[in-house]
DNA sequence: TGTACATCAGTGAACGCGCGTTCACTGATGTAC
DNA sequence: TGTACATCAGTGAACGCGCGTTCACTGATGTAC
């Protein structure tokens, strides 16, 4: 059958990175294997290498790839109402039950910051990046002091990891509730302009 | 030179629990080898099934190990000031560099929540069952309504795993900040006695 | 525009490796008398 | 208190399995003339 057209090619790079996008957040980094992802691509594994140099850097780039998409509609925003509507929009989505429920669509860091941490490389150097720019959009205030968006960034995470590890759904909703009680409460608590 | 008395099978045991609370906490319970616990815990791997019936048993009895460890303090100290004090030293202690630099003495929670919540059986339920044990304890209110020790919890998990992804101790030291800050606010954010 | 040929995307078998688990074996421990 | 014997904690080789990665191969694509 092969040998295909640059344009098919292409677009088998976007499928490879759309199936390791889910699986990788449903799995985890490790779990998700190389063939899995090929098989949900489409493909068999032999011709994973014929895109990524190894598991490694595909793990980075379907990371980037995954956190790209999440972060443009508030990016696209321009800086001020639009941006602190589009930011209060990602904070109600982001505190939902189907986000609990939903790891392979959902915040990517919630699913893989712990096992990319353990690890080096191209992957942790971008889920360490994603902290810094998602830090400055969840920030209100000035790009140099990002406080308050680390600790709504920490509370959003954290809030997440516990109720996708509770064992009935009205726990998770406490969980979830508690949440949106605390990020509510960190948003007054930093001045609006810093010093 | 097998076989070993009662009290040395007991010694064995909890030698492979210690090894096993550190190398589950450092590694992940997926990457930490049977062999590699077995031989931490001075010992070689076939040994293993004396002990446990399988490696998922043997998480779930780490996890439960090194929890009851961290929570005996808390526990002993009776409520009201002294489980106030106990708490305050808690989260000074959990929000600090240490911390973030030791995985293998930390919060098990902060390790291996995202792992165990994907997987089922002992170690999810152990695992599920600590976030409701801690919520109690970190809750000053009452233990019908731990709203605020759950969303201290996230606060304090959601931070150490940022702060554990950032590739310099500056940037790390910025977030043990932003969630040091973070909490004190949640602290006055709920009514002392709830309704 | 047509032809000859090099390229290379994708296939599927094969590789070495480490994993969790099993098992025959050893010999000190614990027990029955 | 001694003796004979069953038990079983720990050893180390072996198991089947799935992993990431490699490779010979195929044949449509892209290129040179």
């Amino acid at each position: 059958m092969p040998r295909v057209s640059e344009a098919e090619k292409q677009k088998s790079h976007d499928r490879i990175l759309d199936a390791a996008s889910r699986l990788l957040r449903e799995s985890g980094a490790e779990t998700a294997s190389v063939a899995e992802i090929m098989e949900a691509a489409g493909m068999t594994h032999g011709g994973f290498y014929r895109h990524f140099g190894s598991k490694d850097e595909m793990v980075a780039a379907a990371f980037q790839h995954t956190v790209d998409g999440i972060v443009e509609a508030m990016e696209a925003a321009s800086p001020g109402e639009d941006r602190d509507r589009e930011r209060q929009s990602y904070i109600e989505t982001y505190l939902s039950a189907d986000h609990v429920d939903n790891r392979g669509k959902g915040c990517p860091l919630a699913s893989l910051a712990t096992e990319l941490s353990r690890g080096g490389g191209m992957p942790r150097h971008a889920a360490a990046e994603t902290v810094n720019r998602m830090a400055g959009l969840l920030d209100p205030g000035s790009p140099e002091n990002t406080s308050q968006g680390l600790a709504t960034m920490a509370q959003l995470l954290g809030t997440i990891v516990l109720a996708r590890l509770s064992e009935d759904q009205e726990t998770a909703s406490s969980v979830l509730e508690s949440g949106r009680t605390a990020v509510r409460t960190l948003k007054g608590a930093w001045p609006t302009s810093a010093s």
